[in-house]
This record gives C-alpha cells, sequence and structure tokens, in this order.
RNA sequence: GCCGAUGUAGCUCAAUGGUAGAGCAGAGCUUUCGUAAAGCUCAGGUUGGAGGUUCGAUCCCUCUCAUCGGCUCCA
C-alpha cells in the first residue's frame, strides 16, 4: 500500500507543548503501519468480503479503511483485536515482494480489490512491491518491521466513516482507527493521557465551570456565555484590543448585517453563499455578516488617501455567522457565530514586508503571553485564483521574506491559499493534539480591485493599494476553547474570572470577611465569598473544583489577627498573610500575567 | 452535508413493551464547624420533538432536532 505524506497527516503531528505530550523516542510509524497490516489482515481472515482501502500511520497510531457493506460494531473491533493478537503471536515476517506491473493487477484483479487497483493506476515504475505477512499480501511501498512479534502493545481506538481519498464523491469506507507502541507502558502511558485530554475537553470545563452552553432550542453553534465565561472573554478581547492600540490600529464599529448588494460587490454572493444567512425584510434582502472586511473598505474608502496616510490599520472585534454544516460544529472551536480580533491593514506594495512582519511577530508575541506553542504555514497559489501572477509572486516573496527575516521556520502549504491571496497560517494545539488555525495573515488582490481602493502616490497620481486581512486569535471563541483545555480550566490569576474566594467558617466572621471583600475589590479584584452555612472542608472542595486561583480562610484567629489565611489552587497552605502583603503578591501576579 | 453512535431530573448516570430510580445540585430544618463532600426531610421527569406499529411505547419503526467520534470544510 502507499503511504503518501501530506499536510493533512501532519495536521496529526502530537501536541507541541502540552501536558508533558511524550513523543516515543524512536520513530514509531513503522511499527504502527506494519500493524495497520495486521489490522488490515485480521479483518480479511473474519470478513472475507471487505475491499481494502489505505492504512497509513498518523501521529498517535494507525488507520486502515475499508468498504464493508454491514458497519462494524463495537463487538467486531473486540473480535478484529482477538484476531490481530492471534495473528501477532504466530510471528510472522514481514516480507517484500516485487511484481511487475501486469502481476501486480492480476493479482488486485482476482481480489477484485477495485480501490487497490486504482492507486496502482496512479503509480509510477514498472516493478512494484507488496508486502506479505503470512497468507495475507498488500500493495505497499513499506518500510516495515521485521516480524509481528515487534508488536508488544497495540489497542483499536475507534471506527468512523471516511470517503475514499478523501473526496466527498468519493464512497464512504470505514475506517478503523488503532495505535501501537513497542511496550506496554507507552502504550498505558499513551491512553493516559488520552484520558487526560478529554478531562480537558473544554465543553466539559465550560459546564462545570459554568463558563458558557448550548441550546437545542437556540440552534446549533451558537455559544451563550454565562456570567463567568463572559467575563474571561472580555478580559482576554481588552487586552487584545489594548495591544492593537499599542501598535497603531484603530479601533471601528460596523453593522452586522448589510444590505445584499454590497456581498454582490464584494464576491461573497457569488463564493460564500451557501455559508451566509439571508433575510428580507421590506423587499430588500439583507445577509448577516460572515466577515468584516466590507465594512471597513467602506470607511477606507469614505475619501481619498495619501501615501503619507498609509498604512492604515483598522481593528474591530466582530462578530459574524456562517452557516457551518451540521455535522461539524465542536463547542467553542467550531460554532456558526464567533467573534473575530479582526483586522484590515490597506497599504502600498512596498510596505507590505514590513507590515507582514509586524503582523506575525505581533501575533506571536500574543501567542507566547499564553505559553503556546505553535506552528507556521505559509500558503501558496491555487489553481483557481484572482489576481495577476506578478501580483501573487510579489505577495508571496514578500511573506516569505518577512519569515526569513524574522527566522521562523514554517511549512508550505502548496496552492493553499486562498482565492484572492496567499497567507500565512498560525496553528496552535488542543489538549488532544489536534491544530487549530487560530492567526491568519492574508494578502488580497481581490477587495483592492473590486472596491477601487486606491491611495494618491508622491507623483500625484492613484495607485492602487494592497490589502491584508487578519486575527491573530482568530475567533475568540475557539481561542477560548483552546485556552481552556490548554490551562485545564486553572487560568493564570491575571485571566481567572474569579481571581479570590473568600471562605468564612462561621457566621460570626462574615462581618471580617465583608470588610476584606470590599477591600479586595477597591483593588480590582475579581471577589466571591462563599459564607454558606457549611463545613470548610467543603468549601474549599467546591473552590478547589472551580479551579480559582487564591482561597481565602476565614476564622477566630484571622479576625483576631487582622489577618488572612491563604491556600493556593495547588494544594498549598501558605498560612497567615497581611492584607496587604497578599494584595501585594497578588498584583504582582497579574502584572506578570503568570 | 456524509458514515456510525447517542439523547432519561439542573448535572453524572441506572431501569423497563404495562407511564421511571440513585448520587450530587436545589428548598426547609438541625448543626456554627479550621484546609477536598455534616445529618434529616421535601421537591424535582409529556424519558429531545413529531408521527407510526401496538390493547398499551420511554423502550420497536419512520422522520426531525441536537450531541459525540470521524470524513469533508474552516476562524
Amino acid at each position: 500500500m502507499t503511504c503518501k505524506r501530506s499536510l493533512v497527516q501532519i495536521q496529526y503531528r502530537p501536541p507541541l507543548i502540552f501536558i508533558g505530550a511524550i513523543m516515543a523516542k524512536r520513530d514509531p510509524d513503522t511499527l504502527r503501519h506494519s500493524t495497520s497490516h495486521i489490522l488490515a489482515a485480521a479483518v480479511k481472515e473474519l470478513f472475507p468480503k471487505v475491499k481494502l482501502g489505505i492504512g497509513p500511520a498518523i501521529s498517535d497510531g494507525f488507520y486502515y479503511d475499508f468498504e464493508k457493506r454491514e458497519p462494524f460494531t463495537p463487538e467486531d473491533l473486540k473480535r478484529i483485536e482477538k484476531r490481530m493478537a492471534e495473528i501477532i503471536k504466530r510471528a510472522l515476517p514481514f516480507k517484500k515482494k516485487m511484481l511487475s506491473r501486469s502481476q501486480a493487477q492480476e493479482l488486485l484483479k482476482k481480489d477484485k480489490e477495485r480501490f487497490k487497483l486504482e492507486l496502482l493506476k496512479g503509480l509510477k515504475g514498472k516493478r512494484i512491491s507488496f508486502y506479505t505477512t503470512g497468507d495475507f499480501i498488500d500493495l505497499c511501498k513499506g518500510p516495515h518491521i521485521k516480524s509481528t512479534k515487534e508488536i508488544k502493545a497495540f489497542k483499536l481506538t475507534s471506527i468512523a466513516g471516511a470517503y475514499w481519498r478523501g473526496k466527498e464523491t468519493n464512497p464512504t469506507l470505514q475506517r478503523i482507527y488503532g495505535t501501537a507502541f513497542s511496550t506496554k507502558g507507552e502504550l498505558d502511558k499513551h491512553l493516559k493521557r488520552i484520558e487526560e485530554a478529554k478531562r480537558r475537553d473544554h465543553r466539559k470545563l465550560g459546564k462545570s465551570l459554568d463558563l458558557f452552553s448550548f441550546h437545542d432550542e437556540a440552534g446549533a453553534g451558537l455559544v451563550i456565555y454565562h456570567p463567568k465565561g463572559a467575563t474571561l472573554r472580555r478580559i482576554i478581547e481588552n487586552f487584545i484590543e489594548e495591544e492593537h492600540k499599542k501598535r497603531g490600529y484603530q479601533s471601528v464599529i460596523t453593522p452586522h448585517i448589510y444590505k445584499i448588494d454590497l456581498w454582490k460587490k464584494s464576491g461573497h454572493y457569488d463564493f460564500y453563499r451557501e455559508l451566509m444567512y439571508f433575510f428580507k425584510i421590506e423587499k430588500q434582502e439583507y445577509a448577516i455578516k460572515p466577515m468584516n472586511c466590507p465594512g471597513h473598505v467602506l470607511i477606507y474608502k469614505s475619501k481619498t488617501r495619501s501615501y503619507k496616510d498609509l498604512p492604515i490599520r483598522y481593528f474591530e472585534l466582530g462578530t459574524v455567522y456562517r452557516h457551518e454544516r451540521s455535522g461539524v460544529m465542536h463547542g467553542l472551536m467550531r460554532a456558526r457565530g464567533f467573534t473575530q480580533d479582526d483586522g484590515h491593514i490597506f497599504c502600498t506594495p512596498n510596505q507590505l514586508k514590513k507590515e507582514i512582519e509586524d503582523t506575525v511577530s505581533f501575533a506571536l508575541d500574543i501567542l507566547k503571553t499564553f505559553g503556546f506553542g505553535y506552528k507556521l504555514i505559509l500558503s501558496t497559489r491555487p489553481e483557481d485564483c484572482i489576481g495577476s501572477k506578478k501580483n501573487w509572486e510579489h505577495a508571496t516573496k514578500a511573506l516569505k521574506e518577512a519569515l526569513k527575516e524574522s527566522k521562523l521556520e514554517y511549512e508550505i502549504a502548496s496552492g493553499e491559499g486562498a482565492f484572492y491571496g496567499p497567507k500565512i497560517d498560525i496553528q496552535i494545539s488542543d489538549a488532544l493534539g489536534r491544530l487549530w488555525q487560530c492567526s491568519t495573515i492574508q494578502v488580497d488582490f481581490n477587495f483592492p480591485e473590486k472596491f477601487d481602493l486606491s491611495y494618491t502616490g508622491k507623483d500625484g497620481r492613484k495607485h492602487r493599494c494592497v490589502m491584508i486581512h487578519r486575527a491573530l486569535l482568530g475567533s475568540i471563541e475557539r481561542f477560548l476553547g483552546v485556552l481552556i483545555e490548554h490551562y485545564g480550566g486553572a487560568f493564570p490569576v491575571w485571566i481567572s474570572p474569579v481571581q479570590v474566594k473568600i471562605l468564612s467558617i462561621a457566621d460570626r466572621h462574615l462581618k471580617y470577611a465583608l470588610k476584606v471583600k470590599k477591600r479586595l475589590e477597591k483593588e480590582n479584584l475579581r471577589v466571591e465569598l462563599d459564607s454558606r452555612n457549611e463545613k470548610i472542608g467543603k468549601k474549599i472542595r467546591e473552590a478547589q473544583i472551580e479551579k480559582v486561583p487564591y482561597m481565602l480562610i476565614m476564622g477566630d484567629k484571622e479576625v483576631k489577627n487582622n489577618t488572612l489565611s491563604l491556600r493556593l489552587r495547588s494544594e498549598e497552605d501558605l498560612g497567615e498573610i497581611k492584607i496587604d502583603r497578599f494584595i501585594r503578591r497578588i498584583s504582582l501576579a497579574i502584572k506578570k500575567k503568570e
């Protein structure tokens, strides 16, 4: 079988710096790919009529695609797993076998392996390599482990549907996912990591930390923020807006709906209609904005611009709605309504490189503030695109040079650019190691043409300006989702919805507790008081579960000494401390964004 | 949108072709307590929604909505 390396596979790479992700020291791909053969062999033994797709190694394991009328059940999975263990026990060698093209074709035809035949057609060369393990034979370029004995620990993890060769118009195959390791310990570690990731799932934490909710009756993909979630979001929004102001952006505000004519002019009506929400009032058709660009463009166009004005940078926390297909929603990570930290830069072609460079460094600064790892991807000209070749080259070169001068490593996604220009995407990963695109920096030739965006040059003539679309967090929703999983809900103090929880021991301590609360609120701290008639143990337990960074316990001793007893969510009991000292301590942590 | 699974109290889950139960949360009472869960009592449900099969459906079937795992798409 073939094992195509593509960006799609790279997407499954393990998290960059998260939760101590453990990569096996040896490259485990060969082991996993070999295990996928054993999976196919077991399926063939149990279900001889099944046809084979492909079975590559992916970052944490492998999969194999099968065509089978009846879906695999979880029970089937267990049976297959058992048969795989038997095959492995047979200690079969992986043997390479070179066949001529006609021999290969004959073999696959005999087995009616129509997908393999299709793969064979796409292969170059006269001799085609196959690998055998016992009676099982598979078209494959290898390499493989020597013997099935080397598979010491494996597990089938899930079943899912997948299109043949990833194309929607192709038949749906059934994909069995699994993973394999060279020791049992590594497998256990891996499974534990998955457990931990599930515990950090932002959808779960969003509920238990009372941050946000979704409702059947409200609609799929529409986030409803609860007080604590709203607080968290506002802090991030204020932070990001301030950072933009520091870097020469001007804040603007634009409407949520526009007449359909504007969307026709911008091209969204033609290219983006499927994803847009439309409505008609008094014979006038409107659409809810899926993007913020048109508004910013109208501001630019509201007067003539001189080269002296450029670059102009507009910023808006713009809420957009996109009708995502029903199967793709994923908590905050993929919603139908979301807010972008959206900015547009209008500049001269000569300014392009510098602007890109600054924007990339801006994005990385922001990501570093939250301790994220990241990956840069440069997407180049797709087949179907607008704009002259010269423009594309200029822009792509500007992007490349900006990255080069910033000494940043990046991958190239050839032909993956938007139809209107090349882009740099930055991905960060969630608890399960899934990468999410957050920052995106896109050069656009389309808008400047369509809206005739220009400026007057030194020569007194009109010149076409260049437009950059960029979002650093991407969508606030997605970023929050990743953030929740990144911190496992234990946010640094500066963004914690509740920074301090005061826990009073008995009713007679309430007055003092209230006094302390007032004092802390005067320092702009977010404080809650738990004065319920409950035991201190219970109050602590609940504050721990809420992951409040600082707990202040107040009883007779503290009232008498005019102090607080400080406990951290890391379960540290730090004992008594003076109020002012505590304020200094927490203020410093907030300032340092720890 | 596609493949598959799921949907029972606010939350986590149990049970059944004869209209459902537990723990936590909530309310009331007792208790005023020192670093991860005090006790008692009460209340809480058109079993996601619509239709069908059946004497009878929460359970079986169809449709629909939503969620989950993927595919595809994407911020």
